[in-house]
DNA sequence: TAAACTGTTTACTCACGAGTAGATTCTGGA
DNA sequence: TCCAGAATCTACTCGTGAGTAAACAGTTTA
């Protein structure tokens, strides 16, 4: 990759475009709308469904026009795709950094679970988990089922060693796993903000209800390794930078 | 209510229609093909979510034409109500089931927990938790709720009295439910007939993961009330008898 | 065999929503 | 102050899918 060069002059004769160089107030402006658009359309979407979702309603709650929505995506089902990608990203870059930390695989699980259901309550998390996948064109959708595969792997892989690791109950990996992504995701199912608990009061009684069972216990024994609660590093909280990856 | 008379003469001057007299040929025909219409259309809901899917989809599937279907269902919108009320019904009856066999609070938790797993592997089931009840027209959707939120009460319920007779692990008793209820939920977005387990041995080890939590104990204690994989008598397996309910 | 009803089809209507063409307004530089 | 490009709008096209009218075929009863 070649160094970045001193700042080209501003006036070159044709403007170089260079990536390197500051976006532009336009260029910002112009992200900063997309973004808008992404974000109401997922909203509507978790509303009422991306099919009962007409284009105009979007334009509508941003008080614009149909085509001017055409300005800034190419479709509607690139906007479905964009909106359930964001929401993929932010899982994936949770997930990296939580590998990323290091630690015993039961750590590394409960930060996932953080992660986890702290974006199924944001606007792009709740769209990945409640829009269908079928809604896309086969192209798009195989790429999102890989990706949604990526992520139930990690979480088997994680449960897979931390039963080995001894911290975990011995069981199928898959199976807990989806019991795992079962009760997280339907918190974007009912969570509506403002609600009696926060979204992190929601996380913890979760994830705490997961870990220990509903089942009382004979002894007063608790559980092994770090309580629920342990507090994560926070990691990947929204604005989902750039991320590379194949 | 007039009591019922000596079954009518069966060449009455005008066939008295009486609920009573046993159903003709003709309107078993009717039933069972006004039920394929709503079996396949809950199928292809399921596959391709409300609104992908047409009528024409539907009638294809029958081998017959779209009008056809008019002859036995009002509309798209009642199609999907009857749908969902259909699974709703086998929920509610498995419910019922389970309280009137009595017991102690975690017993009947469980035979909840196992009909409602049973029950999302469906093809109503399936609609029920997958096709988003915004879809539908206003009172439908209200009425929709209301069955949903009675549902949910009575695991809350059970929940809470697990905790009072010290079964269940204290817990917000609202936390817990919508857990098992994601968890279980979850199974129907996944599940495929004819995979690794069968509906039975998902829905035992779910329940089993959900009752022990994933975290491994420091001594070898299990836990205390009747192991989830109790066997218990089946309970409003599929065809839900006419239930009479407010 | 005719009348009456049941079930199904062909051939439409009509609304709605995705997407587009082209005109128009706004804005930042020279 | 003017211009070029950016951004937005008005006014369309066109396909699809829900729902219907009316004809036709099949079956039962008199």
């Amino acid at each position: 990759m070649p160094s970045p060069t001193v700042s080209p002059p501003r006036s070159a004769e044709r403007p170089p475009a260079s990536p390197w160089a500051p976006a532009s107030h336009r260029e910002q402006q112009r992200e900063a709308k997309r973004n808008a658009v992404l974000q109401a359309a997922a909203q509507l979407f978790n509303e009422r469904g991306f099919h009962a979702t007409s284009l105009d309603d979007i334009a509508a709650r941003l008080n614009v026009t149909k085509p001017t929505l055409y300005y800034y995506v190419k479709n509607k089902d690139e906007i479905l795709l964009q909106c359930v990608s964001k929401g993929l990203e932010m899982m994936l870059e949770g997930i990296d950094a939580s590998r990323a930390a290091g630690g015993k695989a039961i750590d590394q699980l409960m930060t996932c679970m953080q992660v986890y259901a702290r974006i199924v309550t944001m606007d792009f998390g709740k769209c990945l988990i409640r829009v269908g996948d079928e809604q896309l064109p086969p192209e798009s959708r195989a790429e999102l089922r890989r990706h949604k595969s990526a992520i139930d792997r990690e979480f088997r892989r994680l449960v897979a060693e931390g039963v080995q690791e001894g911290s975990l109950q011995p069981c199928d990996p898959k199976m807990t796993a989806f019991v795992i992504a079962g009760a997280l995701s339907w918190i974007g199912r009912w969570y509506q903000p403002g609600g009696e608990y926060t979204a992190e009061q929601v996380a913890e009684q979760c994830i705490g209800t997961l870990c220990q069972g509903v089942l009382r216990r004979t002894d007063g024994t608790v559980a092994t390794a770090a309580a629920p609660a342990k507090r994560v590093r926070k990691v990947a909280a929204s604005p989902p930078a750039p991320r590379k990856r194949a």
